[in-house]
Parts: C-alpha cells; structure tokens; sequence
RNA sequence: AGGCCCGUAGCUCAGUUGGUUAGAGCGCUACCUUGACACGGUAGAGGUCUGGGGUUCGAGUCCCCACGGGCCUACCA
C-alpha cells in the first residue's frame, strides 16, 4: 500500500491530536503501587491567573524531559501538576476587571469579592493548565491540586496551627513593607530594590532656646511632618553639648527632644539625623530606645493623615514637594544634593514600597532555617549549578522573621479569633466558639489572609496527603528533585526546604535544579510591561512545540541564561523536519520495497527490531556494526548528560546522531542496498534501519514528544502498545559496543571527505565521476576500503577507485592529499591552478611545524618526562610520529608542486 | 557595602577533575534544484580563549590584579 506523507513536516496538523490523547487516555497517571524506583517530582505551582510564558515554557520543558525520561527508564513516575492562588496578583486582576464593569469591590463587600474571585477562576483561571495540555506535558491530572482548593487549605491551617503551637508564629506590631496600591504589607522578599538617582534635602532644625541649629539631611522630606526627635553621636563632639535640648521641628513647630544614639553615622551628611519612628525601620528602633512616640503621618493608600496637619490629603509625592517649597520659603531649607539610593518597590505594582508601623503576623526563621542550612551542607539536598549554594547560604544565614499577614481577601483566612472583651486570641484548626482564654463567644476571625507563598511552600508534601499517611505520601515524598527558576530560589525552594524538614522530617527533594532564565535578543530580562516578552504559544504556533521544546532545552546550558531568537528556533525546526524525511525516506522506499514481496511487519515487528542488527553472510556488515556502535555510545552519553541535568549535551547527542550518523552516513550508504529485492543485504539493512530509527525516535522522544508519537505510530508496535511515551528509553546493548566499526568507518569518512574536498578545491562539476587512487600501509583500512569501495565510490563520485601500492603512488601529478595512514588521489586530466594547493599546503604546514615543535620541546624536556604521566607522554609521542609522516608528506608534495610549472595529472 | 557569575570564531554559546593542532549551531563563501528533506547536500574560511602578572613540566581550564558586563543580598538618613 502505498503511503502518503506530507513533504515537510508540519506540526499543527499533529500537535493538538497527541496533546488530547495523552491527557483522553490518562496516560500519565501514577499508581503508588507500581513497581521500580521512584521519580516524582511536583510542578512549581504557576499563578492560577497567567498564562504560558516563555519561563514556564523552559521549566516546564526541562521538568517534562526528565520526567518522560525517567518513565521510559521504568521508574514509578509521578509528575504532578497544579496552580497557585497568587493572592496578590490575583486579587489584583478581579479588582480591576469588576472595576472595568463598573463595580467597585469594596463596596461588593468581602464574600462576594471571594465568590467573584471563585468564578473568576473557573472561567477563566484554568488557562495555563489548558496550555499545559496542549503541549503535552505529561502530568498526571488527576492529581492536579490548587493551594486554595478545601483540602490544601485545611493542610495549610494544619500548619499555622502547629507554628503557632510552637511559638514560631507571633503576633507584633512593627515597621513592615507596606504598599499603598495593593493595599497590603509585604514580606522582605516582594519588596525589589532598584538604584534610583534621588535629592538629600539639608534641612534646618533650630535649637530651642538658642540660635543655632541643627542641619538634618533626607531623602524623604514629607516623612519630616512625622519626625519626633534629632538624633546625633554620642560622641560627636560637635553636638554633644545640644543632646538633651530640644529642636523646633519646622513646618509643625513641635518641640522634639536631641537624643545621642550610636546608630548615627558621623561621617555621613551631617553627623544629625532626623528620627521618624512611624516611618524608617532605624529611626523605629531608635523610637523604642529612647521611648518616642511614634507619629503616623500616612494613610493606607500613600496620603497624608491627619497626623500631618495642613497636608492631611495630599498623596505622599506631593506633599514631598510641598513641604520642600515650604521650607524653602521659610529658609529651613540649607541646600539640595545628588543622592543615589537603592529605593524599595512593590515587586507586582512597582509602587514605591512605604515603611509603615503595623501590627502583623510573623514566623520566626531561624530555627527553621538552621536544619535548612545544615541539610545543604550535607549534601542531602545537591544544587545545582552549586554556585547557587552560596547564595543559599548567605541568604539563609542572615534569614529575618518572616511577615506572613496579608490585607487582602483572596487567600487562606488566618485562623486566629479575638474576642471583643479582651482582644484575647484564639488560635485553632476549626472555628471555634469560644475565647479559649475567657471563655467569651464573642469572637472575630482575623480579617488577613497568609502570605501566598505560604502555602507554596508547603506544596511538596500537602499535594501529596500530608499531613495524613497517604499512599502517594509513602511513595512519592520526598520527591526526587525540584526545577525552578533561580530567581524564586527563597521564594519558595529555601521555604519548601524549612517547612518539609519542620513537619515531615526529611528533605522535601533530592535536588534542587536552578534553571537559567530567558533573555531577549537584547540581552535584558524578558518582561510583559516593556512588551519584550516572547509569547511560547505563538512561537510553538510557527515552530512546532517539538522545535520550541529542542530548542531550549539544546541551550539549558547548568548556570547560563538563554537568549532566544528566530534563527534559534528555525535550527530546531528543521530537525524535525530532517527526521520526518527520514521517515519519509523510509516509508516511500518501503512502498517500492514491499512491491517485492517483503512485508512491513517482517522488516519493522517489534521483536524483529529488538534481535537487531542482522547479518549478512553471517556477518554484521561494517556500516550496520557501526551505526550501533554509535547508538550505544549516544545512548550512554545522554543518560549521562541527562543524569546530570545537562540537557544541552543531550540535545546536541541525539541531533548528531540522527542527523550526523542515522541520515547522512547511513541511510546514505545503504541507499542502493535497500531495493535489491530478496537479497540478504537489502532485508538486513532494512531491518537494522528501522531499529536503529526506532531506537533514535525513542532517544528524541523525550524532546520532541509530538513527532516521535506520531511517527512511533507508523511503525509496527507490539499489541496493546499504546504509546512512545511508555515505551523504552534505548539502553546501549552490550553486543552494539565495539571500537573496531568506529575506528574504520571514521577512516572511511575520513578518505571519502578527503576526496570531495580534493574535488571541490579542483571545481569538479558534482556529477562528474573520475577515478581516483588509494594507498596505505594500514591492513584493516585497505580491507575496509576495499569491503566498502563502492560506497566510497558513490560518496566521492568516483568512476573507479584504484588501490595502489604504496611506491607506485604517484605524488607527483594529480590532486593528491595525505594523513599519515593513507593517500588519495584523483586523477583528472585538465591543468589544475597549483597556486591554491600550495596556499593551503603552506598553511598546513606552519600548523604542523608548530605542533611538531612544541612537541619536540616537551617530549625533550627530562622535568616533563619525570612529571607527566605515562599516558599523556605516549599520547604525545604517538601523535608526533604522526604529524611528522604527515609532515614529511606534505613537505614532498610542496616539493612536486613547485617542481611541475603546472600540475597536469596523468592517465 | 558584602557575595556570586560571566567575558572563547561575525552572532549565540559548549569546552567534565589543568595534558596531545580549541568545538557546535546560526551566519558567511563556493559548488549542487541528485527520486526523503533547499526547513536540503558537499566542501571551506574564520578564534590563541578581554588585558596583565603568577603557579606548573604543561593553563581557555588554578591564583592575583585591571577593564568590561550581569545577578543576588543589604535599614546608611
């Protein structure tokens, strides 16, 4: 029957029917019970509310790959998959898609907001998971969890319940990130620093009762309406007499005390710092030291409060450069400076963050982090790249309490209740009703929510059962490993750390693999706002998931980031589409083939290809031993990439082989074989093509996921087989290693590339067959040519390859090109420009006389030859005596070049 | 301020414990529309590894300094 194969290989058509099989048939679905070892690995949890991006498309494609991988290794593989409330963000969206209808959510009032949130959600929240399908990730989706879901929120409550049992959560009023957009306060690590060219504002603070006065400097003025004291060194010998008089704060006229503190800097500015307590963690600290009062000058939403007097109402900026005119109108103000400074932003709103006094919920660190530390130390959870550790450490080391209260809807509801007499709290897993302390059944939950990443960092065990001893629990933590980006590495790989070692005892993963981060042409990080984002969806639109997938995971080089672009990507489609000419290739010859009688089956059964490579004459031809030599060796060396998440070796391992070794050597060498109907040659190479094809789509398929199944389909597979994707990962059989095919098939390469290059150097039309001669003094080489002459003949378009011994070789006239092994000849009857040849010999030789003498050199020197090893000295040597037959060679050729006038080869 | 990383062919990057004329893809040049593939084939040009110093028999690889670029952490007003 004949088959009909589209030209090129066009993804769209293929794509969407795999990625709905996979998920139809629940392909992927773990079983606790399933024999093997264990690879599970739980996806880092992406905002319900985002969509693919390029990011996501990287991990994902690295943490698809080693999963696939090791599924295909026989290993009980669970890859689980699933999304994360993102409170925040998403909160965020509704507000301002309720407010695109005219609602104002506020007034919506809190569990309305939350149901609007829930259908919100429903509608329109699954969209990454739904891309997640569609390129074909292969999680098992029955598993798939929410961090806001019931039964995360009840494991997620479970935990509070117990840090706060504990005494490692508290409740504390303090200075805390606030952000006056979101509404919310924030933790340490959602504030983002950037270096901002800003003003230090010198400003003049009359002494009470005197006529100097003390110069403050600031970078924020308006924070000046809340200043309650000046502060200086103690020791500061210029101001030591002023400490315990009062200034006259300018602008409020309101007497602050001068206090000493050693927290001030006299080098800095000068020597005098204006203390506001409500408004600087510093001057906070200061606050309490010296007992000051604490004077709140701002309101939620970055105004003025009342506290500021005549600037009550003024957002913040303005009333900076109000109280700026105002002193400088009253000559408070001395002078304006340049002044850099690092300033503190809202990581989702890029609102400038605002210190603000607050009373929060917080987790203390340190004795989560001290097991943390210890278990990386120990190497019970590796790293990698391991230069992350580092920053692990440091940061780990110099861990702060962490502010857990957010003031927003969306989110898991604190489970603290006060009650109204006494403002007791009441802590517990259920609502309870009473005050536990008095009794009262008075009681108001805690409007705040947690922090998300609360609950992500729970996420290793709770999708699993935890606290309960699931099945799934049992078997699949801790997972092997976790694949993140290292931008997140405290946001939730540090915190995943201390909460699984806290509460399960042991390491929520193996390893931690940090992976790289994608960058524009340009270099800078993508970002959506700046609109330099590269959408994946569009791209695997044009390119095909397969060449996307490819693509980064040939560039996921351990530590570097990517820059992608179309050439890129264009490099990866065409490798799919090399392997579906293959395919091509192989499914029209069959046709022709088939018409002889041979059958499909007979040639490409499953346990047909598994008995490969067949002989011929009881013997494995050369090409074919070779071929699985070299599927061995790739076999062995992506696993080892793979083992060692270098999936950049991997990738470039199996497009040289399919490309390199499967189409342009061996396909290309049997070619002329494959139609001689009947005959044991054309039968062998067919059955060794398809296993070795069969082999290489099983290498490729944890990359390219979509073409290796619909191609896996075209070939004959076992009964009930459903899918490439529980087939076999190749193992390199012990019978296809052997260094002998390697070694003359690389000669052979070497005499036939030899050769093309001869006749292109010549101009030779392509078609044009000419003979050419061969000498050498290798035995197994000459047999090896002579066993394959007339593949070497067709490679290098030769009428007639002559072997010649080694004294009749004639130099002297043809194009003639030597290694130490072997010479070639092609003999041509037209004049040949030797000008070319000599330029090119020249250069050989400068490079060769360069070797040979830093050889010679070394190989000279006693000190080297007492200190080298062995097996470098002999390395050395071996290839000495190599380069100087070349040499020689080449030096007699030079010789016979300029001899000759021109270069007029014989016969 | 502290810490980390990078600087290798025109471009983007590999280069495993220091060891034998430094690799790939893209781009470039020349030839080839050959019955799988022009999203292709063949051959080729092109780096002395940012600069300087050092350790070593031997350095792209280790150490120091400089220059250039990036990142992380940090309460200097």
């Amino acid at each position: 029957m004949a088959r009909e194969i589209a030209k090129a290989y066009e993804p769209q058509q293929i794509e969407p029917r795999w990625a709905d099989f996979w998920v139809k048939e629940a392909l992927f679905k773990a079983n606790p019970s399933a024999p093997g070892p264990v690879f599970s690995i739980v996806i880092p949890p992406p905002n319900v509310t985002g969509s693919l991006h390029i990011g996501h498309m990287l991990e994902h494609t690295e943490i698809d790959i080693l999963t696939r991988w090791h599924r295909m290794r026989g290993y009980n593989t669970l890859y689980l998959p699933g999304t994360d409330h993102a409170g925040i963000s998403t909160q965020r969206v509704v507000v301002k898609y309720l407010a695109n209808q005219g609602i104002n959510y506020q007034k919506l009032g809190r569990e309305r907001f939350e149901q609007e949130v829930w259908k919100w959600k429903e509608e329109a929240g699954g969209q990454i998971t739904r891309q997640m399908k569609g390129i074909g990730e292969s999680c098992d989706w029955s598993r798939e969890k929410f961090t806001l879901s019931p039964e995360m929120s009840r494991r997620v409550r479970e935990v509070f319940v117990r840090l706060y049992e504990e005494g490692l959560i508290y409740r504390e009023t303090r200075l805390v990130n606030w952000c006056p957009d979101c509404l919310t306060v924030l933790s340490d690590l959602e504030v983002v620093h950037e270096e901002r060219q800003g003003h230090l504002w010198h400003i003049k603070y009359p002494v009470v009762g005197g006529k100097e006065f003390l110069v403050v400097a600031t970078t924020r003025p308006e924070t000046m309406l809340g200043d309650t004291a000046v502060a200086v060194h103690p020791e500061d010998e210029r101001y030591k007499q002023l400490v315990g008089k009062k200034a006259l704060l300018p602008l409020m006229n309101r007497e602050i005390p001068i206090i000493a503190d050693e927290m001030v800097d006299r080098e800095f500015g000068t020597g005098v710092v204006k203390i506001t307590p409500a408004h600087d963690p510093n001057d906070f600290e200061v606050g309490k030291r010296h007992k000051l009062a604490e004077i709140d000058v701002m309101t939620d939403d970055g105004k003025m409060s009342a506290a500021a007097g005549s600037y009550a109402g003024m957002d913040r900026f303005a009333a900076r450069k109000r109280v700026v005119e105002e002193l400088q109108k009253q000559g408070a103000l001395e002078k304006i400076t340049d002044h850099a400074n690092a300033i503190g932003l809202c990581e989702r709103s890029k609102t400038v963050v605002e210190p603000r006094i607050s009373t929060q919920w917080f987790c203390k660190m340190k004795p989560l982090a001290e097991p943390a530390i210890a278990a990386v130390e120990r190497g019970e959870i590796l790293m990698v790249p391991d230069n992350r550790r580092e920053e692990y450490f440091n940061w780990m080391r110099n861990i702060r309490d962490w502010t857990l209260s957010r003031q927003l809807w969306w989110g898991h509801r604190i489970p603290a209740w006060y009650c109204k007499e006494h403002n007791h709290i009441t802590v517990a897993r259920d609502t309870p009703a009473k005050c536990a302390t008095c009794g009262s059944t008075n009681l108001e939950q805690d409007p705040d929510v947690l922090d998300t990443w609360f609950s992500s960092g729970l996420w290793p065990f709770s999708t699993l059962g935890w606290p309960e001893n699931t099945d799934d629990y049992k078997t699949y933590y801790p997972t092997t490993l976790l694949i993140t980006g290292y931008d997140i590495l405290f946001f939730w790989a540090a915190r995943m750390i201390m909460m699984g070692i806290h509460f399960t005892g042991q390491v929520p993963f193996r390893a931690v693999y940090l992976h790289s981060l994608v960058r524009t042409g340009s270099g800078e990080k993508m970002s959506k706002s700046k609109g330099t984002g590269l959408d994946p969806v569009a791209l695997n639109q044009q390119y095909g998931t397969d060449a996307m997938r490819f693509c980064l995971a040939s560039m996921a080089a351990p530590g570097t980031d990517i820059i992608l672009s179309d050439d890129k990507l264009a490099g990866a489609r065409n490798f799919a589409n090399k392997i579906w000419n293959a395919a091509r290739f192989l499914f029209v010859n069959l046709d022709k083939f088939e018409q002889t009688g041979a059958k499909l089956e007979e040639l490409a059964g499953p346990e047909v290809r598994a008995k490969a490579p067949y002989t011929v004459a009881g013997k494995i031809p050369l090409v074919d031993a070779w071929l699985f030599a070299r599927l061995a060796a790739t076999i062995e060396m992506m696993n080892d990439a793979l083992e060692n998440y270098r999936f950049h070796e991997a990738a470039q391992g199996v497009y040289q082989f399919f490309w390199g070794d499967f189409c342009d050597w061996y396909i290309e060498w049997v070619k002329p074989e494959l139609q001689s109907a009947g005959r044991e040659r054309a039968t062998a190479a067919w059955k060794n093509l398809f296993a070795a094809f069969d082999a290489a789509l099983r290498l490729l398929h944890p990359f390219m996921p979509f073409l290796t199944e619909e191609l896996w389909h075209q070939l004959p597979q076992a009964a009930g087989a459903k899918s490439i994707a529980l087939g076999q990962f190749p193992e390199g059989e012990p019978r296809w290693r052997s260094a002998e095919p390697l070694r003359e098939v690389a000669q052979i390469q070497e005499v036939v590339t030899m050769l093309r290059a001869i006749r292109a150097e010549m101009k030779l039309d392509a078609k044009k067959k000419v003979a050419a001669e061969f000498s050498t003094t290798d035995r197994s080489l000459e047999n090896a040519i002579q066993a394959n002459r007339e593949a070497v003949e067709r490679f290098a378009v030769l009428s007639e390859l002559r072997m010649v011994a080694k004294e009749k070789f004639d130099t002297t006239s043809g194009a003639v090109r030597s290694t130490a092994t072997f010479d070639v000849r092609v003999v041509y009857s037209e004049t040949v420009d030797a000008g070319a040849e000599k330029v090119r010999l020249k250069k050989e030789k400068e490079g060769l006389q360069k070797a040979i003498a830093s050889k010679e050199r070394q190989l000279g020197d006693e000190t080297f030859r007492s200190r080298a090893p062995e097996k470098i000295i002999k390395g050395l040597e071996a290839t000495l005596a190599q380069q100087k037959t070349e040499l020689e060679k080449l030096q007699r050729r030079l010789g016979d070049l300029d001899g000759g006038s021109s270069q007029a080869a014989g016969t």
